[in-house]
DNA sequence: AAGGGCACTTAACCTAGATTAAGAAATTAT
DNA sequence: ATAATTTCTTAATCTAGGTTAAGTGCCCTT
């Protein structure tokens, strides 16, 4: 299991005294699949690292249509960024796909950890950086691919993912009615 | 005329003496309409301020169809944020729509800068925070929206690009065919 | 001022993917 | 185990938007 210090790491280094002090800032806790850790309508006050288990975040068009935005294993940062920096009400649902453990982050605590560790403010510049490459492709994939061809970038991108969560997600993430996924599967296999 | 001083200050606040060190390591020039700052397959050295004018970051298909993944108009950053932070070569290419005045930093002096001015490692992460909120934005829309629903989105967010870029470009921005486009076009100024 | 590209429009036809509906398979709960 | 609920599949039908093609208008350039 990765640790979200290992994960910080990766960007900048923080003294053990920084560490213990980040640790203090956090709340880890376990959820049980299926739990609604933020929902459309409220204001999302935390940011979420998943040490264990599968998290996703979507919308609802509607009432009735989700739309998956993203989906959070091991390792993974995920939240509402539209709320979470606007300070108002979200879109977005996080919803546990696999029990899990989360490491929490409130906004308070964060605004306070960038001012006694400044070197965080790196950290998360290129966490959102990173995020930012990565929604910009997908945005560019979504114009000018077909729904095989994000299937198959999809498939080599996440492959742990596709055994895990239940397809219909995936065919959400993809752009795709659950329908002509599984129609477009088949068509796949048989090749 | 906003000035990329005013739109750091927004966000941070810099002494006289740090807006003085920042911009020495930038650098303002004027590009002629059609001008192309970088190409596909090139690696990004340099991130854009636009002053004035009008630039856009387009990616080409199979050597055919071009999609706009950004338009940047005065007081917009813009550039190839995968190419820039990577290193590697990157898939955009960046236009000059309208004759522009250009603020370029290269990424050694942004380095540099991050060094010297701590409190700019916070303006970027908020630039990027903002900017990753609104591709996911614009992601969830060409997920969810109609053609139409994302054509009217695009003309109550940017209602200034209507006049001056070519219609195509926006067809293109919003996904679609720039026959489509028209077909919508005329279908909505009937009613 | 003339002509050579672009940019835009229109229209006929086409297709990837949506919708609807019904049944089969797999999970989950009791 | 068994019932209940979800998830997945299959198939018929439909449509938003794509493709192809032809024509119009309008900048540019010289």
């Amino acid at each position: 299991m990765q640790s979200i210090l290992e994960n910080i790491a990766k960007h900048v280094a923080l003294t053990p005294q920084e560490q213990e002090l980040f640790l203090s800032k956090t709340e880890t806790k376990p959820f049980k699949a299926k739990t609604i850790l933020l929902s459309a309508g409220e204001v999302a006050t935390c940011t979420y690292f998943v040490n264990s288990g599968i998290l996703r975040s979507f919308n609802i068009n509607d009432n009735i249509i989700e739309h998956v935005l993203h989906f959070a294993c091991e390792g993974w940062w995920i939240g509402d960024m539209y709320s979470y920096i606007s300070g108002k009400p979200g879109n977005l649902f996080l919803e546990v796909l696999e029990d899990a453990e989360v490491v929490i982050i409130t906004k308070e605590n964060q605004q306070q950890l960038y001012q006694e560790i400044p070197k965080l403010e790196r950290f998360f510049r290129i966490l959102a950086e990173n995020s930012l490459v990565s929604h910009q492709e997908r945005l560019m994939d979504n114009l000018s691919l077909t729904a095989e061809e994000r299937f198959e970038k999809f498939c080599s991108k996440y492959p742990t993912l596709i055994q895990k969560v239940p397809q219909k997600h995936i065919a959400s993430y993809i752009g795709v009615t659950p329908e002509f996924f599984s129609k477009m599967k088949a068509r796949l296999l048989k090749k």
